[in-house]
Order: C-alpha cells, then sequence, then structure tokens
DNA sequence: CTAGGAACTCACGTCGCGTGAGGTGCAAGC
DNA sequence: GCTTGCACCTCACGCGACGTGAGTTCCTAG
C-alpha cells in the first residue's frame, strides 16, 4: 500500500537532480529525508518530494540555497520580501549587465574596423571606447536608448555591422566628389546624399527625438566624432547641399 | 632620479586595489614585479603600474584573470577573440536574466495585489506565473517586447503597480453597473468605459500591434484570463457599447 | 632600543555543487 | 556460500577571485 518511498537514485532520475545535489541539500538543511534504512540509506516520501521540487522552482529563480532555506521556513511570510529583494537585485545585475554589454559591443567592433591598425595600448583604446559610450549614454534618455536597442534587434546584427562598414566607404566617396570639383547637384552627389540619409535613418529609424539627440553630439562633439573617422563639417555641408530631406 | 619604484601599500592606494589583490594577481602570473628589496619586498616600475591598470581596465569588462592573462600575453592579436567570445556570452546571460527578471517581477505583482490570500503552494503559483509570462511572449514580438520594455521604463513602476491595482476595482464597478441594470449608453457607463480605454492605452500606448497582440491573447486564454481575476466577456462587451473607441 | 606600521608567507572560507576515493548493502547467478 | 555489479554511503578536494586572519620580519622615527 505504500509506494511513496523513493532512495535517492530514483529521485534524481525523477528530478533530474543529480545524486550528489540531493546530498548537498541535505547538507544546507533544505531536504532531509523522513527516514532512512537501517542501512542508512535515503528514504524520501511524498512530502519530501514536493519540497524538491519547491526547491527546484525556487532554484530556478536565481535564488541561493540560504535563501531558498528561508523561504521555505514554516513562516512562509518572508517569501514576498525576499523575492522582491532579489528582485530589486537582479534589476541592478541587469542594468550593470546592460552597460557592460553596450561597451563590449563598441569595444569589439572598433577592433574589427579599426582605424588605428594595432591596439598596441589597449588601455587608451578601452578608455576611448569606455568615455565615447559615456558621451553617447548622455544625449539620449533610457527611453530613447531602449528604442535604439529595440531598433538593433529588429535590424540584426548583421545589417549593423555592414552599416559601420559602409560609412568610411561613403565618407570617403564625398570626399573625392568634392576634391573633384563635382556640383552637389550632380546625379552623383546626389545620390551619394541619398544613400547618406539612408545609413542615417537606418539609425534613428526617423524618430525625431533620435534623430536630433544625434546631431547634437556630433555638433558638440566635433573632434571626438572626427578623430573616429567621422565626417567633417565640409563634408557635411557638401551633403546637406546635395540632399533634398534634411541631413 | 628615480621615483619610479612604488611598494605594494602605495600602488594599492594609488590603484583602489588592496594589497591582497596585488598579491593574487601575482600568483596567478599577471602581474610580477620586475624588482624586490633584498627583504623580499616588492617593488613596482611603471611598466607594472601601467600593466595593473590594463589588468583593471579588462576587469571592468568581465574578463576573468585567465582571459586576462591571455589577452596580456606577449601575441595581443587574442584580444578581438577574447574579447567577442566574451560579449557572446554576456548577452546570453543578458538574455537569461531579462527573462528572469520579467518572472520575478511578475510574481511578486501576483503576491503583492494577489486574490489568492495566501499561497500555501508556493510552487503552484510561481508554475502558474512562469507559464503565464511564456504564454504573454508568444503573442508578441522580440521587438514588440523591446517597446514594451520601453514604455514601462517611461512610465515608471509606481505608474505600472497603480494600473494593475486599478484593474480589479473597475472590473467590479463595471459588473455593478451590469446587475444595476444601467444602460451602456449612461454618463456613469461611458466614465468607466473611458477609465477602461485609459487603462489599456496606458499599457498599448496606442501601437496597433500591441494592441492586436494582447486582444488575441485575451480572445485565445480567455479562461486563464478569467481565473487570473480578468473581465468576462460581458463585462468587455458592455465596455465596449459604452465605449466611443474601440476597446 | 623600542614602538608600530608595513611588508612578508601560509592557509582557510566563500557558493553550489562535480568528481573522485574508498567502503558497504543488496539482489541475482554460479 | 561466493562472486559480480550496481546503488548507496561518507569524507574531502577543486573551482574563481579574492577577504580575512595568523604569525613573522622589515623599516623608520623617536
Amino acid at each position: 500500500m505504500e509506494q511513496t518511498a523513493w532512495k535517492v537514485g530514483e529521485l534524481a532520475r525523477r528530478t533530474g537532480l543529480t545524486v550528489r545535489t540531493l546530498h548537498h541539500w541535505e547538507e544546507r538543511g533544505l531536504i532531509v529525508p523522513s527516514r532512512r534504512t537501517a542501512a542508512g540509506h535515503r528514504l524520501y516520501d511524498d512530502r519530501d518530494v514536493r519540497r524538491v521540487y519547491e526547491v527546484v522552482a525556487l532554484r530556478e529563480l536565481g535564488l541561493s540555497l540560504e535563501a531558498i532555506a528561508e523561504v521555505l521556513a514554516p513562516d512562509r511570510d518572508r517569501l514576498e520580501g525576499i523575492l522582491s529583494a532579489h528582485l530589486t537585485q537582479v534589476e541592478a545585475r541587469l542594468v550593470a549587465l546592460r552597460d557592460l554589454r553596450t561597451t563590449l559591443a563598441a569595444l569589439v567592433a572598433g577592433l574589427r574596423n579599426s582605424t588605428t591598425p594595432g591596439p598596441s595600448d589597449l588601455m587608451g583604446l578601452i578608455d576611448e571606447v569606455s568615455k565615447m559610450t559615456e558621451t553617447f549614454n548622455n544625449y539620449f534618455t533610457d527611453e530613447q536608448l531602449a528604442a535604439l536597442e529595440a531598433r538593433r534587434q529588429e535590424l540584426g546584427e548583421d545589417t549593423i555591422r555592414a552599416a559601420e562598414r559602409e560609412w568610411p566607404e561613403l565618407i570617403a566617396a564625398v570626399q573625392a566628389e568634392i576634391d573633384a570639383g563635382t556640383d552637389p547637384s550632380s546625379p552623383r552627389a546626389r545620390a551619394l546624399a541619398a544613400r547618406w540619409g539612408e545609413l542615417l535613418e537606418s539609425f534613428h529609424g526617423g524618430d525625431p527625438g533620435l534623430r536630433e539627440g544625434l546631431y547634437r553630439m556630433r555638433d558638440e562633439n566635433a573632434d571626438e566624432v572626427l578623430s573616429r573617422g567621422g565626417p567633417t563639417d565640409e563634408q557635411i555641408d557638401y551633403v546637406r547641399r546635395a540632399g533634398v530631406t534634411g541631413v
């Protein structure tokens, strides 16, 4: 009449855990089997099994074993407090990780198509990129950054990288027309200006706030932008005269 | 003529690290001071100091000491590879953490204004919430979820929580009017419908995609929604007849 | 010559287990 | 009864990046 007793191996298989994990949880006082055989083999009854599943669920929420022990203690009222404390901590980590991702992505991109050949002074590069992303963040609200995030996800990494690779070419082409004295209203100049506008559009997606922030950033950090291979005032002016829409 | 030699304590103060950390980095082969005094005290010269700053910078990127050692090795070409590998890993963690945050937030919200009084079966609650957020994710594209994210950040947590608390009241009020036989075109009914529309609007922000996804989700999971305190078909119909804009 | 601050070298603790090592329990086949 | 083989048992070390003593020696100022 009682099938309700499992040994560790069975329990481990049924729960997808390892025997060692169950031992460890017992050491920490989380799951202590209610009985043992004469030989000392652990016997788990169905209450124990339920508890195991609870621990699994809580562990998937990222709680520490200590916190889980606290939650599973007889006074379950602590659940909400612990969870919301954990949530705040997770959110902090999330923010930090997001910033880190941005910095790393900029660094990798900077290394990949770096104008400077070899980063012999890697500290300088890192500093530079960090400062740049910091500056960048200053020109957009959190909301706009989230929108940018969404756009990036939508476009896909490859598209973005392709655009980043295209900019230097486009800038060089514009400079070539300037040097050649081509009239800004010529078809060639207009084509370049059109492409220029498209690339910008692929960044801000038509959002006026983003577009304006981008312009402000360029205007107020012209030197920085220039040293990173950005366009000169002359180039921008040329494109503006060649283009139709505001650039 | 040479001030260019620091002992650990000085270096630690100047870099904001601890002495123990510098010792540890030495054990791992990262920063081995180029000289020692006769008594065995470490002496760091300026090349060592530069290296320390490099390690600091790389550590801030979240690299392991092992990876840093690899990056700092004579062949610096590995930098890009290591960083981009790290980036992929960071991105994976970011995705996981985002999901976790969503689940946790839903759980905490569910506990805070839970219709069910005490979660005696916390596993059931967790399962339920996990399943719900999973379902939720099925009705929106990644892009839409990012947009939702942006909106939430914009509104602020308090506003959202207030809205969540308001829904049950509003639904109850609507039901009261139905029970009382109030005409849907009456001012009272219209006022409720207007508020209803506002709360919905605060969710989807006017985005047609979000609005449509929300409706689809409700239609296809009516039972689920109902059991979580959502509105009945009758209530929705009443509000639709009372309101002017599509609800 | 002494005080005390700074330096030194072990070495254990953290967190959640993985991974042996070395020994016992138990059912089946000989 | 004896072996085989598997499941179980209890230590105990290892990971990563240090924190935190503990016990000892060096150095400088009074």
